[in-house]
DNA sequence: ATTATCTATAGATCTATAGATAATGC
DNA sequence: ATTATCTATAGATCTATAGATAATGC
């Protein structure tokens, strides 16, 4: 039998685990968890990853972190040239992202992997949430709209910031989280003392 | 053999257990991680926690948001009654502490735990973490020093934030954590805008 | 003949329990 | 007699592999 394309599967499995292991983390996501989502048997995922577990992680998080790296660039991009509103549209991108919890990753779900994999990982995962950011920044700084030049730590600020409304329990009303992520970014750019 | 006393026995294990839950999650921690960690074979864990490792886990974290909270609350008592003072005070207990993953908390370690447990855990956690902050921003509301409202959202996004240091690979020289979580702090204070 | 599944099972853990044993305190 | 451990083991998962089977494409 063969309903969807080989490619088909393979994405949706890949969607299934990607989800999966960023909300709950490794460990504690198993094959036959993934293999529910899509509907197979958890054997049949060897046939599209035959590194197992190991290799559906790093496969998964190497596409989240480009596609992230991808989006978060573009929506700066499309902000134009106002540092505020870039600032702002990169809040709205990572609002409406699943949470990425970097913290996460480097201390629970990089056991399994050798030092090399996990170091490569981690390295993709830090680019891909600050460089967006630190390229307009850096962009701000040289037209000196912005005067100091820590630009990692700002980015990884910013981005740690925004991302807590994903610690925020779920509230009724839509776009609450593009509200909280534009206030978030207001307190940063503004400072509390002169708001 | 009864080398050490009973309580200083569960201590070691609580301290034992508190170390391996923050830093690597509920569940890639096993009973064995902690008995090794403490010198004992795991089965003898259940003579100090009959329910096992949901109890281990519910008890340890409990007493660790107390103390979170405490010393937080501490720390900006003594801090005396400058706001600036006090953030900056706030900042350096939370980058002395091991980092609290309230995020990875929610959506992985909740899963083995009852709805009320996980609930009343996540509730304990959330109030150990902002409300020291947020008396500190309503007393500065009520002084005038700072003029925005929503101390809840402020608080959190400080210790977001601040916390972002422990996703920072380690650095050699002493103390970097408590000059990057003043650097922090001061972006938040100042505001990029007025840098 | 190849591709995409499945069943069955091995082997490794993990949590948890039962019951034995050694040390301590009365 | 009580306290603090240990050994042994049951039962439940989990990852991973081997080999069977059904559908598709030539």
């Amino acid at each position: 039998m063969n309903p969807k394309s080989d490619n088909d599967t393979r994405m949706r499995i890949l969607d299934a685990a990607d989800d999966l292991f960023r909300t709950r983390g490794y460990s504690s996501v198993t094959l036959r968890d993934i293999a529910d989502t899509v509907g197979m048997r958890h054997a049949s995922l060897y046939y599209y990853a035959p590194d197992g577990k190991k290799q559906l992680y790093v496969e998964v998080m190497e596409r989240s972190f480009a596609r992230h790296r991808e989006g978060l660039a573009q929506a700066i991009t499309d902000a134009g040239d106002d540092f505020s509103a870039q600032m702002h549209a990169a809040a709205r991108w990572i609002v409406t992202q699943p949470p990425m919890d970097i913290s996460r990753m480097a201390h629970a779900d990089m056991s399994d992997l050798t030092e090399e994999q996990a170091a490569r990982l981690m390295q993709i995962a830090y680019d891909a949430i600050r460089l967006p950011i630190v390229d307009a920044l850096k962009q701000a700084s040289e037209a000196g709209v912005i005067h100091f030049s820590n630009h990692d730590l700002a980015a990884m600020a910013l981005v740690s910031m925004v991302q807590s409304v994903h610690g925020i329990p779920m509230r009724p009303e839509g776009r609450w989280r593009e509200r909280i992520g534009r206030q978030l970014v207001d307190m940063l750019l503004q400072g509390w003392l002169h708001m």
